[in-house]
This record gives C-alpha cells, sequence and structure tokens, in this order.
DNA sequence: TTAGGGTTAG
C-alpha cells in the first residue's frame, strides 16, 4: 500500500520542484502534505519545503514567507538544517533584518556551516563589509564557502587589495584548497579592478595544473585577461576551449569590443552562428553594442530582429539601451527616441542619458527637453554626476539658465562629482601575489 | 532536499 502512495508524493516533488510561481508551490505542497504518510520516513515533508520556499521567495511577499514559516514551526520542520537555511535565505532575500532575527533564534543542533554561511552571504549583501568580517572571524570551522563568500564581499565592496590579502591569508594559513568557485571569484576580483595580470596567470597556471579548466573558469579567464588587457591571452584561452559553449564565445565577443575590434566581434559572432553555437541575450546584448560603437546602424537594426525573430529572444532593457544607443550616435535622435516611447520595459537612467548625451552633441533641444522632464522624475544617484552636468549642459544650451542654475545647487547640496573618465588597467601590479602550489 | 561565484547597454 505504502509504494503507490510514494510514488504520487515522489511525483507531487518533482512538480514542486520545478514549480515557478508561489500558488502552485503552495498548491503542491500542500496536496503533498495530505498525502505523506505519518512517519514520513524519506522526509519528503522536509524537502518539500525546501522546494517550496524558492517560488515563494522569489514572490517577494513578506506576509507569505511569514505564514509559510509559521506553519515550518508548527510542523516542527525547522529542525532540519536544510529547511532552516532555505527559509532563512528566502528571507535575506526580502528582509535582511527578518533574517538576522530567525538567525539568532535557531537551535544550536540546527545551526550547522550552512545555515551559518547562508547568514554570513546575507551580512555581505546587506551589511558593510566590517560587520560581516566580524561574523566571519566568529565562524569556528570555516569551510571554502565561507572563505568565498567573504572574498565576494570585499569585492563588491571594491575593497580589491584587501581582497587579495584576504585570499593569500587564506592559502598560507589553511589547508583549504581553492575550488572553482573561489577562482571564479578571484578572477572575477581581478577583471573588476582591472589589475593584476600575474595573479590572473598565476590562477590560470594553478588551473591547468589542477586541470581543471571548468566552463565558468574558461570564461573568467577570458574576461579577466580581456579586461586586464591582455587580448592576446584571452584568444588563447578561447582557442583551446575544447568545447565552446555560449559563454566563452560571448566573453570573447565582449573582449574585442572591449578593445575596439570591431570587425573581429561581428565576424566572431558569425562563426559563433556557423558552428551552431546558439546566441544568448548577452551575445545579442555585445553585439547590439558593438554596432553602437562602430556606427553600424543597419546592421544593429538586423541583429536586433535577428534576436527577436529566429532566435525567439524577448528584448531586454539591455538591448534598447544598445538600440537607442546605436540611433543616438548616429544623430538619428527621432529614431532614439521611438525606441524609447515604444519599448516594452521601463526605460532607466542609463537610456536616457545616451539619448541625452547625443542630444547634446546633435543639438537638438526639443527632444533633449522632452526627455528631461522624464530624467528628473526618476531617481538619479548620486554616483550619476555625469548626468547632472549634462542636464545642467543641456538647461545652458537650451537658454534656460535658471533651471541650469538650479541643478548645479543640487549637485553642491549633494556633494556630488562628474566622474573623471579612466581605464581599467592599471599601470603597475600588485607584488607578491601567491597562489598553493599542486599538492 | 540546504550555503558561495558567473560574461549584459551609457
Amino acid at each position: 500500500m505504502s509504494l503507490p502512495h510514494h510514488l504520487a508524493a515522489g511525483e507531487l516533488l518533482t512538480a514542486l520542484r520545478g514549480a515557478s510561481c508561489a500558488s502552485s508551490a503552495l498548491r503542491l505542497y500542500h496536496l503533498l502534505r495530505i498525502r505523506l504518510p505519518p512517519s514520513d520516513p524519506c522526509s519528503f515533508a522536509g524537502r518539500a519545503a525546501v522546494f517550496a520556499l524558492k517560488p515563494l521567495s522569489a514572490a517577494g511577499s513578506l506576509p507569505l514567507l511569514s505564514h509559510f514559516h509559521a506553519h515550518l514551526i508548527r510542523s516542527n520542520l525547522l529542525a532540519y538544517p536544510q529547511v532552516a537555511s532555505s527559509l532563512l535565505r528566502s528571507y535575506s532575500l526580502l528582509s535582511p533584518a527578518a533574517a538576522h532575527h530567525l538567525f539568532d533564534q535557531i537551535p544550536p543542533a540546527t545551526c550547522n556551516l550552512f545555515v551559518v554561511n547562508v547568514m554570513l552571504s546575507s551580512l555581505c549583501r546587506s551589511s558593510d563589509l566590517a560587520s560581516a568580517r566580524l561574523f566571519f572571524d566568529d565562524i569556528p570551522d570555516k569551510d571554502i564557502v565561507s572563505w568565498s563568500t567573504m572574498l565576494a564581499c570585499y569585492f563588491s565592496n571594491r575593497s580589491v587589495a584587501d581582497g587579495l590579502a584576504f585570499f593569500r591569508t587564506m592559502t598560507f594559513t589553511t589547508t583549504l584548497a581553492p575550488d572553482y568557485v573561489m577562482l571564479v571569484t578571484v578572477l572575477t576580483g581581478c577583471a573588476s579592478a582591472g589589475l593584476l595580470q600575474p595573479l590572473c596567470r598565476s590562477i590560470h597556471g594553478y588551473i591547468v595544473r589542477r586541470q581543471a579548466v571548468s566552463m565558468h573558469l574558461g570564461t573568467s579567464l577570458i574576461d579577466c585577461y580581456a579586461k586586464v588587457g591582455r587580448l592576446d591571452y584571452a584568444s588563447r584561452v578561447f582557442a583551446r576551449v575544447p568545447s565552446r559553449k555560449v559563454m566563452h564565445w560571448t566573453a570573447m565577443i565582449c573582449g574585442m569590443a572591449m578593445h575596439l575590434h570591431y570587425d573581429e566581434a561581428i565576424q566572431l559572432f558569425e562563426e559563433m552562428r556557423r558552428q551552431g553555437a546558439r546566441p544568448n541575450e548577452m551575445t545579442f546584448t555585445a553585439v547590439l553594442s558593438v554596432c553602437g560603437h562602430a556606427g553600424l546602424v543597419e546592421q544593429g537594426r538586423e541583429f536586433f530582429k535577428l534576436m527577436v525573430e529566429e532566435y525567439d529572444l524577448e528584448p531586454t532593457v539591455h538591448h534598447y539601451g544598445c538600440m537607442v544607443d546605436i540611433f543616438a550616435k548616429a544623430g538619428q535622435l527621432e529614431d532614439a527616441y521611438e525606441v524609447i516611447k515604444t519599448m516594452r520595459v521601463e526605460p532607466n537612467v542609463i537610456i536616457w542619458t545616451s539619448l541625452l548625451a547625443a542630444c547634446k552633441r546633435f543639438k537638438n533641444f526639443d527632444i533633449a527637453m522632452e526627455g528631461l522632464e522624464k530624467v528628473l522624475a526618476m531617481e538619479i544617484s548620486d554616483e550619476n554626476g555625469g548626468l547632472y552636468t549634462l542636464i545642467s549642459d543641456l538647461y545652458a544650451m537650451g537658454g534656460r539658465w535658471d533651471d541650469a542654475l538650479k541643478v548645479r545647487r543640487l549637485m553642491e547640496e549633494h556633494n556630488v562629482r562628474k566622474n573623471r573618465g579612466s581605464s581599467s588597467i592599471k599601470a603597475r601590479e600588485a607584488p607578491g601575489l601567491i597562489v598553493p602550489a599542486v599538492s
């Protein structure tokens, strides 16, 4: 009698795992709970709770999550570390404070390293670097996940040098070997700072010695080499990737675009298609961006059409942004504005900046004034100092001196400075970078 | 069945 019961439960569990929305997940979850025998030897209930939590947190409703939390307490499922860590992660995405509160209530018997690492990643996302580090220091048996979570936190806070020192501390003071996730993290850290060719190379060597060139590491290496200014190394890595996936092609196309090799980037895109690889939305963002920089308006139009019609990809804000930029850079401001007016997602500050910059360059004040009204109604972060300057310049050029002055005053009040343009490639390398030898 | 990383427009 118990076999069909379990089969049904197993099927429900599979369906629950693939559930895309909260309501269907909850329906499946309750159906499953009803069918489960009281003993539940396979702990289906716990697994079901874990699966249900994903779409539930994706729904973004804190009351819904609290409701489910209450159910988990009542059914004693929170004693499972898997359930506790899943719930903690769900909370951390919606309310870091609620996550912290939950963490304090988890009993020691449940609070394993998984749970602790979820809490660490929550702190890394929501708190300052110092608090996250204090928490990290208190973890008794840190594993590679604890270290790489903390490392990523340094990089996302732009503390690249401290992050690399932290990485070195791990290699010197522990016996933990960096796994591929940590290596990807280190490489993206190097890439974001645009420095450290030696570190890139030493990690590359380490990866090759360990014969661990996974798909993601290959992509990260291509990206990292391109960003530190070594397109030649990036190409070499790309050439040696045994089975090229869309990520490799895309990273290489981006790299070529970054180094202004526009023709080669487009040739590579065509080669990719010839070899039967299916470009994804990022690949199209890359080639459309190339069209903008290279002034290829018709080519850009064709790629956009190709993406929608042949590859059935829904254009994102990035693609529309590229199209606006393609038209704007070519001086076709009406076309650019038309894209903004008809696009199926909300235009953001980046898109408006692109249009307004072209309005200034081509002295089109009519479109500029319409755009200004829209962009001033949006929230502009202080990092967008350049946009304030642009707005002020446009007002001035249109003869609206009072408005221009107002924007300048606003900038002073908020202590906004225009970011100066700079290369991501550092002239000098940091010394003393060590990656452990293979044991 | 639970944790960390991942190439995207100005």
